[in-house]
DNA sequence: TGCATGGTAGACAAGTCTGTCTACCTCTGT
DNA sequence: ACAGAGGTAGACAGACTTGTCTACCATGCA
């Protein structure tokens, strides 16, 4: 990974996240990277290529933020409930990694590319799928069984797409740290037993 | 609002719905509608137009079969567990006025319109706003004060949102019926006092 | 000194995009 | 009978798209 394609994935991401894949073009990214339009080409097979390289790196800042602000406190309870604050921070444009919020970018590109058979969409799911499994490690933690921790982290990812989607689509900052009563409650350890959700009736 | 106006809105919200919105043309939409291309521009001053067209159209469907999916049953509570039922149904393409489930078509042009200031994003922050004021009558109904059944009303739209979001980036058509306990739960009126959810610690 | 490597700048091909326009056709009402 | 409304078909302009290719330049290494 040379600095030139850094400096171009870094680039794209910037402006398919700003503007939307479709709407940004080839030669808008070789300007704003300051590269010829070969280099790229001798990186990146086509704009498809570039997409996934930009999806594969959105991952990675991603992920890295996410368990750096759960490993900032104990495993478990506190982090789950801090990956709440840490979306707070993110749709209040506090998350400096994670840049000016514009809702999720893989949820974003999932839009433009519907058809599940597509890469980019296959990428989405694989980040969601990588999310769902760090939250699963500490979901463990607070239920005494499988089944249980698994629905637990089911609950709170749609939780999180939740927040993520309303706080683009309604311009509401609030909506993760709205949110935060319910996750407290949701992963107090005496309810995560085999029961689904506090009661089940 | 003539015959061809509505063939033409019809085809452009099945394009835009099914293959994202940057990704259809001016050309696809004329041919697949069977009209002549200023026939489409005698109706639409241009594609922006023919866009907000189609998500004014897809509110008029939305709204429709949400406020007949819960007239179905007796308004309050039933209604507010009918909504989910039929969230399942559409993710589950049993929903035949919705279409096929390709996400919602809302959240996806909002993606493709990140910036909140432009008309598309607009109105899709509108159609939100129209299933909030829908689900808020209901929470009405269930809470004993005005406070809570804003807060259950929130609640509630946002896990439509994570539902609608999971379905389809992960592809999961289990996303809303896994949260019917939850639901439930949350709609018991006992529960819908001034305390924010169940319990507020 | 000479040459390979990796880059820049940008012309170019071939196709697509939106939007306008001409020429024609086919009803309907008077 | 005839005018006007509303439609079709499609050429066209001008801009933009992705991707290829030529010509050139600078640097490091033998």
């Amino acid at each position: 990974m040379t600095e030139k394609q850094q400096i171009i994935i870094r680039t794209a991401l910037k402006l398919f996240y700003r503007q939307g894949i479709h709407a940004v073009g080839i030669n808008e990214i070789i300007q704003q990277s300051g590269v010829a339009k070969k280099t790229l080409y001798s990186y990146f097979s086509g704009k498809e290529a570039l997409i996934l390289a930009a999806l594969n790196y959105r991952d990675e800042i991603f992920m890295g933020w996410l368990s750096q602000t759960m490993a900032s406190t104990n495993p478990g309870q506190p982090a789950l409930l801090a990956m709440f604050h840490g979306l707070d921070d993110w749709f209040n444009n506090r998350a400096t990694a994670l840049g000016n919020f514009r809702g999720c970018f893989f949820i974003n590109a999932s839009g433009e590319y519907t058809d599940p058979q597509t890469p980019v969409h296959q990428a989405c799911k694989a980040h969601k799928a990588n999310v769902h499994a760090l939250v699963l490690q500490h979901t463990k933690l607070v239920c005494e069984n499988q089944a249980a921790a698994l629905q637990l982290a089911d609950t709170l990812c749609l939780l999180k797409e939740g927040a993520i989607t309303t706080a683009m689509v309604q311009e509401d900052p609030g909506a993760a740290h709205r949110l935060i009563p319910l996750v407290k409650t949701l992963i107090q350890p005496a309810l995560c037993t085999s029961a689904p959700h506090i009661a089940d009736t």
